[in-house]
DNA sequence: CCGTTAATGATAATAATTACTATTATTAAT
DNA sequence: ATTAATAATAGTAATTATTATCATTAACGG
């Protein structure tokens, strides 16, 4: 394991803040100076595709990252950008008919987003 | 209202894909030859802001966009990239100490994914 | 150690989307 | 219908996020 991967895993598991790229590239650089963008997505993506670690779609361009692979939903504040854990999980009865339908797929996994303001965002109005 | 977004409106109307920016710039410069794609972007951005159609995120590249603004999941194809609407909605209610936490935002809209196999891709093995 | 293999840094390339601007179309008021 | 005001468009350039390339460097097993 290279001292770059290491250092990547670091950013992931001291963050609560869903980093994007941009962000591991930030944590990483200030502790290897000279650590290349490219091998952040490299890591990143290799890392996601061998499920240890979790990709976030955005409204805005970047993806994010999640070191928490347990399945929980997440919040995304529209204002400030912000993506936080959501501390529940719903595990709703699947209706009969939909059962139906879903038998004639594979279902591999299931994401739940909410959307809105955040604490902070929600107060100042 | 232009001819250009009439026409990106019927595309939306016409498809049950969930078509990208780009599929609805096949459809309108059939119609319209000359059209250009930042007009189907400006459009299909307007739209969205003024909530008249829905924009879904992708783990592939593209976003896509759906005339169909009822809340839905949505279910992702892992290998044909088609995007399919599930046809039922998950209410689980809420638990107590989830409200508290819910109570303290602002939940503006909650989105929930599939992500698989097809009913085609899952056949062909 | 030392050779093999894999990962890196630096940079170029790609893909998706957004911005810019001169021109054209739509709209509202005559 | 005509016209002035406004908004939208086509065409293109620019931006942003991400991926690919490749010569060099680092990790690991014997």
């Amino acid at each position: 394991m290279t001292n770059q991967r290491k250092v990547i895993i670091d950013a992931l598991k001291s963050s609560k803040a869903h980093p994007s790229a941009d962000m591991v590239y930030d944590y990483v650089r200030a502790r290897i100076p000279n650590v290349s963008l490219g091998t952040v997505y490299r890591n990143l993506e290799s890392m996601y595709q061998s499920s240890m670690i979790v990709k976030i779609e955005t409204p805005g361009g970047q993806k994010r990252f999640d070191f928490n692979t347990e399945p929980h939903p997440h919040f995304h504040c529209e204002k400030c950008g912000k993506i936080e854990d959501v501390p529940f999980e719903l595990h709703a009865p699947v209706p009969d008919e939909a059962s139906e339908w879903m038998k004639r797929r594979v279902i591999t996994s299931s994401t739940l987003n909410y959307r809105g303001l955040c604490e902070e965002c929600s107060h100042i109005i």
